[in-house]
DNA sequence: CAAACACAATCTGTACGACAGGTATACAGA
DNA sequence: TCTGTATACCTGTCGTACAGATTGTGTTTG
């Protein structure tokens, strides 16, 4: 008669504490927190939920590892979008793991990219293609900076998925660029590969300007298949010498 | 003169010993981790990485979120491998915080399942065929139960585009579908949408049979197009009535 | 008056100790 | 041989304590 209670929502929720509270935070998160925003500290989030500051800070850990907040020391806990940088880590590791193949990887590409640019030529402005312009300008200027070379070539690709219009698509195309970066790399450092990608860029964006969706394709199927002959080269010479 | 060293090391490391430690220790699961395995209690990883055992459970706590181990309570962490749902998680915030349109999200459908099946198309065995025809039986089978039928819908896109020999997309169609469900749901809900689904998805097989490519894209085409106008104007109803 | 410096409050990082509760293994008994 | 129980092991949770980083404030100085 006077035994407990039985809890039945702690029969359900068999997961461990700081899962829950991970899961609270983030939809508080999601459907009410703005970016940029700081959380409670650790101590107020303590007294919050009424549980220890350990499964407060373990539950963040969660967080940010899903991209939801960042923790500066003696800063807080401050919410932060996911992006495409968090998808491309997760993707490399289950390509990693999975030992997907190069090519597999590339084609999704090609795919993407192609769709991406069909898409972006039926729509593009004269600014952005001005802006098209700078960016292989960029990637001339920086021929002799790998780092620098790589990254705004990747920008470029990244550039023309975001004018197909299609969020999701330049998401994805955003985060494939995170796996391909070697492939990327590979391409500048094969023989003429530096030159013949600025070339081919500069004919992607002439493409682009006559509005022309399959000769858009035409380009950038012309400069990926290309490059990839290059990378692939380029890796094997790079795998006998290793 | 008698200020103390620089430690460059220390200026480097900049990163709290939590993240080094799950770095360190997700690096030793990626190069030499068999799945499945147990990794040493958390006593013993304090003492190997002479850290306090504080510091062990927020890094498995990252290492958790990262896909990478699975904590059993009073049993220990496991090591798993990154799967396409933790990536359909991960997409599913990013759509959800920057608030990507839905017909964003079903174009990538499109792409991506067209690539898949047109590669099928000319690859897939009369096993696997066999093997969609059940899938297809299944869910008509399961036409009653939504939860189920669902999942098995979900299961005939995955499967033709495992059967497209393409790991990679396979990955990205599975992870897709994460983030597809509530349209699939919509689709079935529409009015005449269950059977026409059904209807549509031998019509898929069909046109997979005669190994035809351009066919089969069309099926597909015809199938996801009409989908889209299912889920479209229930997914209206739905908000309407909401 | 303004700028730079110093101090104080706040917050995260890290460690240690303790106990509860779940899991699995090994041993004993039927 | 099978079953059930006891035990060792392991994760979950809590509390305290202190170091180090950051930020804001107030004072001092040019």
């Amino acid at each position: 008669m006077a035994g407990k209670v039985l809890d039945l929502s702690e029969t359900l929720n068999k997961k461990p504490l700081y899962e829950q509270i991970a899961d609270s935070i983030e939809e508080a998160i999601i459907y009410k927190g703005e970016a940029a925003s700081k959380l409670p500290s650790e101590m107020a989030l303590s007294a919050q939920f009424g549980v220890s500051r350990t499964i407060i800070r373990e539950a963040l850990k969660l967080l940010q590892a899903r991209g939801l907040v960042e923790i500066r020391v003696g800063g807080g806990a401050f919410i932060t979008k996911p992006e495409s940088e968090d998808v491309s880590e997760l993707l490399l590791r289950i390509v990693q793991m999975d030992r997907i193949e190069d090519k597999d990887v590339y084609e999704i590409r090609i795919i993407l990219e192609v769709a991406a640019i069909r898409e972006a030529a039926a729509r593009i402005s004269d600014k952005e293609l001005e802006l098209l312009d700078s960016q292989v300008d960029g990637m001339e200027a920086a021929k002799g900076d790998l780092a620098k070379r790589v990254e705004m070539d990747c920008e470029f690709h990244c550039l023309i998925a975001k004018y197909s219009g299609n969020s999701m698509l330049s998401l994805l195309v955003e985060s494939m660029t995170g796996v391909l970066r070697k492939f990327i790399i590979a391409g500048i450092k094969s023989p003429g590969g530096n030159e013949d990608g600025i070339e081919k860029h500069r004919a992607i964006i002439a493409a682009l300007r006559t509005r022309d969706p399959e000769a858009a394709v035409q380009a950038m199927t012309a400069h990926l298949d290309r490059s990839w002959n290059n990378v692939r080269s380029q890796m094997s010479l790079f795998n006998q010498s290793n």
